[in-house]
DNA sequence: ATAGCGATGTTCT
DNA sequence: GAACATCGCTATA
């Protein structure tokens, strides 16, 4: 497992920048660069799912590190975190956005459109098959992995995380420069 | 380019 | 009942 993700959620974060994200679902093998993401801890942080405690959704995000916490946005669209930090901390990552890399095509029918393949946290879990069905799943061994090495190349910039109302004076969102994807 | 809005399930007050 | 870690369409500029 990355090291990393044993840590708090920045450094965790900062440390899924750049990686690659490979999905292997429907026998198709997609994969994207990442390029945005959102650091969310636990009991610490009031715009976290795991700031009031463990509820069905998120337990996933109370378990080992390394782990794939899924989640339905706004009743349509899933979304998908790492979970970083020691069991029960309740910490996480936000996957919002990735460069795609591999099987653009399979993306493209997913997305049933060309454009905005994976920028936003529903449109990658929808380009890479991403549902409910792979909460839970070990990021390291699992449909849905990291691979490889972080791409060092290029700055990255932190600003205040998208869509939340509660601790938005923190600047917990992490967007890479170099590579586009972000916004 | 930006603004408004509807869709829709789970959690919270 | 209201809020919500969103998205895509439509309208106006």
């Amino acid at each position: 497992m990355i090291s990393a993700l044993r840590g708090d959620p920045v450094t965790a974060a900062r440390a899924l920048l750049g990686r690659l994200l490979v999905s292997d679902v429907d026998g198709v093998r997609v994969a994207v660069r990442i390029s945005e993401v959102e650091a969310y801890g636990g009991a610490d942080d009031p715009a976290s799912h795991a700031y009031r405690g463990q509820t069905d959704r998120n337990r996933t995000m109370f378990g080992p590190p390394g782990h794939l916490y899924v989640y339905r946005s706004y009743g349509l669209h899933w979304c998908a975190n790492v979970v970083c930090g020691a069991v029960g901390a309740g910490s996480a990552v936000l996957l919002r956005g990735g460069t795609p890399e591999e099987g653009v095509e399979a993306m493209e029918r997913r997305r049933g459109r060309q454009d905005h393949l994976a920028d936003g946290p529903g449109r990658l879990c929808q380009a890479l098959g991403i549902t409910g069905a792979h909460d839970g799943i070990d990021v390291a061994t699992g449909a849905v992995r990291i691979e490889g090495r972080r791409s060092t190349q290029g700055a990255v910039v932190s600003t205040p995380r998208i869509g939340i109302t509660r601790a938005t004076n923190r600047d917990w969102r992490f967007v890479s420069t170099s590579v586009s994807g972000g916004r």
